[in-house]
This record gives structure tokens, sequence and C-alpha cells, in this order.
DNA sequence: GTAACTGCAAAATATTTGCATCCTT
DNA sequence: AAGGATGCAAATATTTTGCAGTTAC
């Protein structure tokens, strides 16, 4: 796994402090997060607006993928190395756990080809998951 | 397909205008639609909070289900008869148009079935596909 | 030094809640 | 008549935009 510097310099994004705090929140969080859980998580270190700013961007640029919800929010997850400039490689499966509300990356899971109706073309498909995480099972 | 008098009483709901006019909305559509679409579309003749009030309690009744969105917006399916109270039958492939922006439920297209990582219970799968729709691709 | 980034203020949008009134049964 | 549904007002919450000041390179 790539560090934050290395991953905003081959970005062509300049390290700033908002940047790599928010990057390093999702290293260290191994989850999907949502604006709120970083602006709660950073308290009031950097405004608002900047955090909002930085998601776009970072998804812009490929760093983060986000992940449908049916909750008006929207969740972000850290993409992994061969993600770059919009063109995603996200095709992994997301599982939301139903207990601890966290949602995770299945990155080793990939979502599958359906056949669709005639004369439907795919381009992009997303999978969501939900259930019981293998931390709540105990 | 079930009319919309029919589905309000056997969910134990009042018949009013406004969920009539809801109901209606989205039979005639034959796609998924967001609050604003109907406050849009409703034009003034309901309030706003109303509508939010009908679409929850749609789903709540399962009439409606909830179709999950990157965009910070919730969109609603109407749900197919095997639905009800809660335990939703939703599990089909939803299919947004990047051309017409249209999100179209693939009734006839379930979800597949994934192989989890050890320890993932799954309760329930959602799965959207982007791409060019049938009408889209003249 | 320059371009990019940030914070603040404000506007625009979206959602929720309480309450009085009206409608359905 | 009684309970549920609606509309209105207002409170909250969320997101976007402009601009001036600051920071990274």
């Amino acid at each position: 796994m790539h560090n934050s510097i290395y991953l905003l310099k081959t970005n062509g994004l300049s390290k700033t402090n908002g940047r790599l705090a928010i990057l390093d929140l999702f290293m260290a969080a191994g989850q999907a997060l949502a604006h709120a859980d970083i602006e709660y998580q950073l308290e009031k270190t950097f405004d608002r607006v900047t955090i909002y700013r930085t998601l776009q961007t970072f998804v812009e640029k490929g760093i983060l993928h986000q992940i449908p919800t049916t909750d008006n929010t929207i969740l972000y997850g850290l993409c992994k190395e061969a993600c770059q400039d919009g063109h995603h490689h996200d095709n992994h499966v997301h599982f939301i756990c139903i207990k601890c509300e966290k949602t995770n990356c299945l990155d080793e899971v990939t979502v599958p080809v359906v056949k669709l109706p005639k004369g439907f073309q795919p381009v992009h498909s997303a999978m969501l998951v939900k259930g019981v995480c293998k931390h709540c099972r105990s």
C-alpha cells in the first residue's frame, strides 16, 4: 500500500495538511467513510468546505471511489493502486454490516457479470451486500 | 399489475389524493424517481413535506423500494406484487442509463449470489449497472 | 513569484419537526 | 367521532459558491 505523500505526489496534488489528514484517516479506518464521519473525526481542524473539496478532488484523481447508499449520503472508499485519473477499478463488492454499520470494500470479491436484456449495454457495475461482517459474528 | 387504490387498501393506508397522485406517477413513469422528480412533476399540487412523508410510508409498507445512488439522492422504484411490509423482494438489477439518466428496474434480472470471504454472512444484495439503455442505442 | 489551496461568509438546497386543520373511514 | 393525513411555519442540516488571504513548490 502506498503512503499518503506518494499518493498526492503521483497525482499532481500539493501536499497539504488537510489532504494528508484525510488520507491518513482512510488508511487508519480501513473502511468506507462519509463526509460526516471525516468532519467528526477531524474535530474542526479543517473547514467543512475543505473536506468537501478534498473528497471531490480525490474522486476525480481516482484516489477515492464513491460507494452508493440508500440514505442520501455518499460513502467514500480508498482505491487500490490500479486506479488512476477517473478510470476507477473499484469493481469489487461492498459489504455493509447491519450491526456495526460499517461498510467495507471486499477487494478480493469481484462484481459478477450479469446477462442483461437485449439492447442494454453495460459500462460499469456496482454491487452492495448487506449482512453481518466477520467482526460482528462473535 | 395492481392499481393504486388496491395497493393502498391492502396496505391499510387511507386513500388520499396525494398518495394516489404519487402512485400514479410511478406507474406512468415506469422508471425510478427521486423526491425532486416527484415534486417537479406534481407542480406544487402537494406540499414537499407530504411527499417526503408519503415516500417514507410507501417504503415501510413495501410499495416502493429504495435504490442506492452515488449522488446523495435516494431513488425510489415501484415494487412488484411479492413485496410486503418491510420484507422487500427487490433483488433485481437496477440499470442507470448514462445518456438519458433514467434508472430502470430490470425485474427479470436477478442479483447473482457471490461467494464472500469467511465470516461474512449476507442478508440482502443490491446491484447497479451503468450503461446505455435500449432506448438510447439508436 | 505564481498557482494552488484554504477558510470564512453567505447563499442555495434539502430534510425534519411541531402543530393546527382537514379528510377518510 | 376518531384517527390519520396534510399544509404551513420554522428549525436543522447539507452542499455550493465567491472571494480574499495563505501556503506549497
